[in-house]
DNA sequence: TGTTAGGTACACCGATCTGTGTGCTTACGC
DNA sequence: GCGTAAGCACACAGATCGGTGTACCTAACA
C-alpha cells in the first residue's frame, strides 16, 4: 500500500528464523554466557522479532539446551569416524585442537547454570560421558588392558585443556596432549595398536 | 532498656559487618553463582544492611574479587609447605580432594564473568599460574628433568578434575590423581625424589 | 485466487537488578 | 559520659530482565 519502502518492512528476513536464533544464540552465549545475553539483544542480532522467537522456543532454557543439543550432535565424528587413522592414532588426533578454540559451552553451560537438574546441565553431562565412551572405543580397539580407565583419563584431560585454556586465556591443549602421549604410550604395549 | 525485644534491632548484628558480608558472598557465589545471586539475598544472607554492604564495597565486581583474593590467599600451603612430606610426596598428595569438594571457585568465576579483563578472573588467572609454581618448585625438588613442563601439567589436572566434576556430578578428582601418579612415576627417575 | 503458516511491529507486564539518598540508632574507645 | 565511627531502615531510582497480547502483513503453495 503506497509506502511499502517506509518503515521497518527492511528487516523482515522471511522463513529462515529458527536457524537464525540458533546461530545467534551460539554466538552470543559464547561470546556473552547465557545470563550476559538478552532475549532482545538475541532477537536484534537474529534479526527476529520476539514474538517469533517464542513461537519456536518455550523460553531461554530450551534455547540454550537446544543450542548444546546441535554443537556436536555426533560426538566428535570427525576424529573417531576417520577411516586413516589406526585406533592409537585417534586418541592422540583427539587433542589437536585449534588454538583460538572457544572455551567448551558444555563445560561453560553446566557452569554458568548452575544447577544440575537444568536439561542443558544434564545434556552437557550426557554428551561427556559419551566423549569419555569415543575414547573407550578406540582405547580396547588399540589394546589397552584398562580401557574405561584410559577413556575416563583422557576425557578429563580435554576437559582440564578447556577450563585452563579459559582460566589462563591461553591455550592448554598442547599440555593435554602431552599427557595424552605419556598414558598412552605407558597403557599399551608397543606392540599393539597397529 | 524497654523494648530491646522490640522491632527491628533483632537484625542488628553490630560491628563484624565486613566479615559477615564476606562470608556469605563465599557461600551465596559457591550455591548460586555470581549472576544468580541478588545484592538483596547477599545483605538477607549476612544480616547487614544495604547501606553498610555499599559502605564496604564499591560494587557486586569488587565483592567478587575479594572473595577470590581471600578464597586461598595462601595457594595451597596447607599441602605444599608441609614439612612431614618428600617433594615427591607433596605432588601427589595436592589430588587429595574430599569428594564433596565444591567447584574450584576461580574456574567457575572465570567462566561466569566472560571477561578476562575483569580483575577477579586476571587474579583467578594469577592464582592458576601460582599453583602451577608450587608443583613446578615440588616437581625439581624431586628432581623432575622438566619441572616446570610437570607442573603446568598437575596443573592442568587439577582443573581438569574440578571441570569434569561439575559437569558430571560426580567426583573425577581419583581419576586425576591416577593421571598424575603416572606423570610423576615417569618423570622422576626412581632413585630420586627421597 | 484464496488460504494459511510463518513473520513482524510494538507496547506492555511484573519482577528483579545494582546502586543511592536520607535520616536515625547504637556500641565502643577514650 | 561523650564523641564518633559503624550500622540501621526504608524508600526509591533507573535499567533490564524474561515473556505476552494484539493486530497486521506477506510469501508460498494449492
Amino acid at each position: 500500500m503506497t509506502e511499502l519502502q517506509k518503515g521497518p518492512q527492511g528487516l523482515r528476513r522471511g522463513r529462515g528464523a529458527r536457524e537464525r536464533i540458533l546461530t545467534a544464540s551460539r554466538q552470543l552465549f559464547r561470546d556473552q554466557g547465557i545470563a550476559g545475553t538478552g532475549m532482545d539483544q538475541l532477537c536484534a542480532t537474529a534479526e527476529v522479532s520476539k514474538r517469533t522467537l517464542y513461537q519456536h522456543f518455550a523460553g531461554k532454557d530450551e534455547l540454550v539446551t537446544e543450542c548444546l543439543r546441535q554443537f556436536d550432535p555426533t560426538v566428535l565424528a570427525h576424529v573417531f569416524d576417520r577411516v586413516d587413522l589406526s585406533p592409537r592414532e585417534k586418541l592422540l588426533a583427539a587433542f589437536d585442537i585449534p588454538a583460538d578454540n572457544p572455551m567448551c559451552p558444555y563445560i561453560s553451560t553446566a557452569v554458568e547454570l548452575h544447577d544440575p537438574g537444568h536439561p542443558a546441565a544434564q545434556y552437557a553431562s550426557e554428551y561427556k560421558r559419551a566423549v569419555a565412551a569415543r575414547f573407550t572405543v578406540a582405547a580396547r580397539e588399540a589394546g589397552a588392558p584398562d580401557p574405561e580407565g584410559l577413556g575416563e583419563q583422557l576425557a578429563l584431560l580435554l576437559d582440564g585443556g578447556a577450563a585452563r585454556s579459559r582460566v589462563l586465556n591461553s591455550d592448554a591443549f598442547p599440555t593435554a596432549a602431552a599427557i595424552a602421549a605419556v598414558l598412552i604410550d605407558n597403557a599399551i604395549p608397543e606392540t599393539a595398536g597397529r
